[in-house]
RNA sequence: GGUGCCGUACCCAAGUGGUAAGGGACAGGUCUGCAAAACCUCUAUUCACCGGUUCGAAUCCGGUCGGCACCUCCA
């Protein structure tokens, strides 16, 4: 079996054929720490693990680098326009790096809540200004730049190839600009790889450089980065659509106009989450956060297992009643497979064999430029399969769940919050009061449990509380 | 203005020219004092609309209508 993925480049889906011979070299973008990560952010961090994960199903090691931006950049391209990382700083009263490495934590938090792996390297931007600057003097010896009003450009027009990536044509008076034009560029679509001439007060993010003492351009950060630690070519990179035309753009500009070379052979974006207004903001609506699902009662796995349901490629649009269908979905399955291990014997190897037409079955979806609605579906199926035993079942669940990352053989734990003696007298009287078929005594009872925020739940073992979340 | 993507049941959603996966919700049933949970059953003669190609189209071609994203920091 051969994982076939869709490649922006040739806006067709490719065998995916690795550079090495077992070693996947994939660089993914990574967030910028001067706020929370929005559950549509995460969305692309969720089918990259999916992508992740799939290619190390298939016997390939990963070498995953993602970096973290935290080095300042515009809130918008005009002149007015605001430092993100100063502008949080000023906010929060706290020095930059300060709220970088906050939210940078929370970051990783919740990745891991989701079981997003960890990249094998982390690597953070201003750890990086050197590699940044080196790369900047190789494009200026080559001839690739320009200097103008104390900024260093990046000359598109010395790139033949520019905006191959999405069909850019290459005619300047296409582009609408809602936005004033930087009036140094020589080109519309030229970039800066160097800053000096700071446009805010109190840039404290400054280092020394040959073209004077500033701050680097947004994109050169991943080019530089990404060939330091796989190399000036590698495999994949990923991240969110939104960077095709822009981001990804000027980085294959300069990593190849710098190197000569193709820099990554596969490109894979994923599409973009919604909400009922279109497109997920910081500034609009309602600010969803992983903390914000968890706070109203669901589980982070339940956001994983509603990702899941599309696919990488389309857009999803959010809305609490499809996330609600999500967890009774995560829900019914874990309630599955709990059933599964009670009825399971003891392993018996020999017979596990029989449900591989279902795992393979699952991997080819997966392989299928990572379907993974059609793998989910090849799940259910397995799991109704009568003439499957539950030892079978449960091997094969081992083996989806590699991918699917939902922990689906770990038992979930139950937050156990101690009941009040109040409420266990309470109970007590209900059922007495049940014993002595006095109902209307006992519905009144678990009438008051429940206005106080409790579950009743009646099972053959006597009556069970909880919590209700 | 330029570049892409999409329109499939109440909701989410797959679909690789051969006769509509899957999940949720709803409804009915089993169970139950009631409730909850669990389990079983059911749910699109039809894929925005109109033409065309074909023995055959949700899938291909053309058009119409509608939605979304990108071209600006953004996942």
């Amino acid at each position: 079996m051969r994982i076939s993925l869709y490649n922006t480049k040739s806006r067709s889906i490719e065998p995916f054929e690795p550079l090495k011979k077992d070693v996947v070299g994939m660089y993914c973008c990574g967030p910028t720490v001067y706020n929370f990560a929005h559950i549509g952010n995460l969305r692309t961090y969720l089918f990259e693990d999916v992508l992740r994960r799939t290619i190390e199903y298939f016997g390939y090691r990963v070498e995953h680098v993602m970096n973290i931006t935290d080095v300042g950049h515009l809130t918008d391209d005009a002149d007015d326009g605001e430092d993100k990382m100063v502008k949080a700083s000023k906010e929060k009263k706290l020095d930059v790096y300060t709220i970088a490495k906050m939210y940078t934590d929370a970051f990783f938090e919740d990745t891991k809540a989701l079981n997003i792996l960890k990249p094998t390297v982390i690597c953070k931007a201003t750890d990086h200004i050197k590699d940044m600057i080196n790369l900047i003097k190789r494009l200026e010896e080559k001839g690739h730049t320009y200097i103008a009003g104390g900024n260093v450009y990046f000359s598109t027009d010395t790139f033949e190839r520019y905006g191959e990536l999405t069909n850019l044509t290459n005619d300047h008076e296409n582009r609408v600009s809602r936005v004033e034009v930087d009036k140094n560029k020589r080109n519309p679509k030229d970039f800066v790889l160097w800053f000096t001439k700071s446009k805010f007060e109190n840039q404290v993010m400054v280092w020394p450089s040959p073209w004077g003492e500033g701050y680097p351009g947004w994109h050169i950060e991943c080019s530089a980065m990404s060939m330091k630690y796989l190399g000036e070519s590698f495999d994949i990179h990923c991240g969110g659509v939104d960077h095709v035309s822009v981001h990804h753009t000027n980085e294959i500009a300069q990593s190849e106009a710098a190197t000569g070379k193709e820099w990554v052979k596969y490109w894979i974006h994923g599409e973009f989450l919604l909400d009922e207004t279109g497109k997920m903001a910081k500034s609009k609506g309602e600010f969803l956060t992983l903390a914000l699902l968890v706070e109203k009662g669901y589980h982070p796995l339940d956001y994983r297992f509603f990702n899941l349901g599309a696919h990488y490629r389309s857009q999803l649009v959010f809305s609490w009643e499809a996330l609600k269908g999500a967890q009774n979905g995560r829900r019914k399955l874990a309630n599955t497979i709990k059933r599964l291990k009670q009825e399971a014997t003891l392993p018996n190897k020999s017979s596990e064999s029989d449900t591989i037409s279902y795992v393979d079955q699952f991997y080819t979806h997966l392989a299928n430029d990572l379907n993974t609605p059609r793998a989910l579906a090849t799940l259910w199926t397995m799991l109704q399969d009568n003439s499957k035993t539950p030892n079978q079942k449960l091997a094969a669940i081992e083996k989806m769940d590699k991918v699917l990352g939902l922990d689906l053989l770990n038992e979930q734990i139950k937050e156990e919050e101690p009941i009040s003696e109040e409420i266990l007298e309470l109970i007590r009287q209900r059922t007495e009061a049940k014993e002595q078929k006095n109902y209307t005594l006992a519905d009144n009872l678990r009438a008051i449990v429940e206005q106080a925020g409790y579950k009743v739940v009646d099972t053959p073992n006597g009556t069970e509380v909880e919590k209700k979340m």
